[in-house]
DNA sequence: CCATAATACTTGGACTTCCGACTATCTGCC
DNA sequence: GGCAGATAGTCGGAAGTCCAAGTATTATGG
């Protein structure tokens, strides 16, 4: 990875050249890129905490999702719907949990179609532990203050609703 | 992809299991699940957009920075820097550009360690499409409004500078 | 009651990103 | 001058995401 600090903001510099252009969106090109970087910084920062007890931040979610369940198994359809991602991410991940031994698959009582993913004694131990080092590090925004994560969190509703999460 | 609407706010709803459990750091765990999912929209919006005109917003944001530059070439290097990725996903970005004629490499005049990514009279014309595809989508950020806009971008700022953009 | 449609998951392939390691070249300092 | 260290780019491999297609099972409707 490139550790350069740049001598000026690049979305700034975006924002000038996109407009000198007379490209169109800037406000939105300039919160998407915005938004995209964030994320970077995030996942970077969050998996690298994760690193060490061999998760990555999709496993944890995942994971943790389990652990906040009531009977600690939930079909793999349902883990991506509330994860947001698809089917086959699901599968990916699950295997990946399944062979360190942090979950297990089983079938549904009554629908052959259906699989479950539930979490082991190990899997309850380790996702314990992976919260504790996200919380250590804050989940990678220490850089942001309280008001700014309430103002992020918030901007962002909009966004997800109209996208059909909720 | 699940299609599925939730009937209530998956993150509303992580708050609520993490404070029950006392992991810890819950408002930054959601500014942090916000993020990530504003991003994951985001990608699929802006990605279904270009893929008629056979970009990725990966390939687009280098094709634009060279389409912005002075001499419409620069060092694989520096583009990493302005994108904040490895080298190796520009070399990566580059070759698929390059087998598609939007780019070409050039040695560097005077330095040999150094290739050039020079953008092409296609990969212009490309980029403009593109860039026109994506302002009519508003960068997949439609349901945002303009002060929700500049809220997540002015909220991002201090993450982005603390991560050592600039 | 059975054919058709919907649902649940998996497989194979494409793409992006990262890391570690490697080659080639340039820079700096003794 | 010449060798050690920094810098530029690439290769191989691992992980994540997605899509398209396929199998198995369940639900539906004529």
């Amino acid at each position: 990875m490139a550790g350069v600090r740049l001598p000026f903001d690049p979305i700034a510099e975006a924002r000038r050249n996109w407009d000198a252009h007379e490209w169109g969106a800037t406000n939105q090109m300039a919160t998407a890129t915005a938004i995209t970087r964030a994320h970077q910084i995030l996942l970077r920062r969050i998996n690298a905490a994760l690193e060490p007890l061999g998760l990555t931040f999709s496993r944890f979610e995942a994971l943790a999702l389990l652990w906040f369940s009531r009977k600690g198994a939930l079909p793999l359809g349902k883990v991506g719907d509330r994860l947001q991602v698809h089917p086959t991410s699901i599968t990916n991940t699950v295997d990946r949990l399944e062979v360190d031994g942090l979950v297990d698959r089983i079938p549904h009582p009554t629908d052959r179609r259906t699989t479950l993913a539930r979490i082991t004694p190990a899997g309850r131990r380790r996702v314990v532990q992976a919260a504790d080092a996200l919380a250590e590090i804050g989940f990678g925004l220490e850089g942001m203050s309280p008001a700014d994560l309430a103002r992020a969190e918030g901007a962002l509703v909009d966004l997800r609703r109209e996208a059909g999460d909720f």
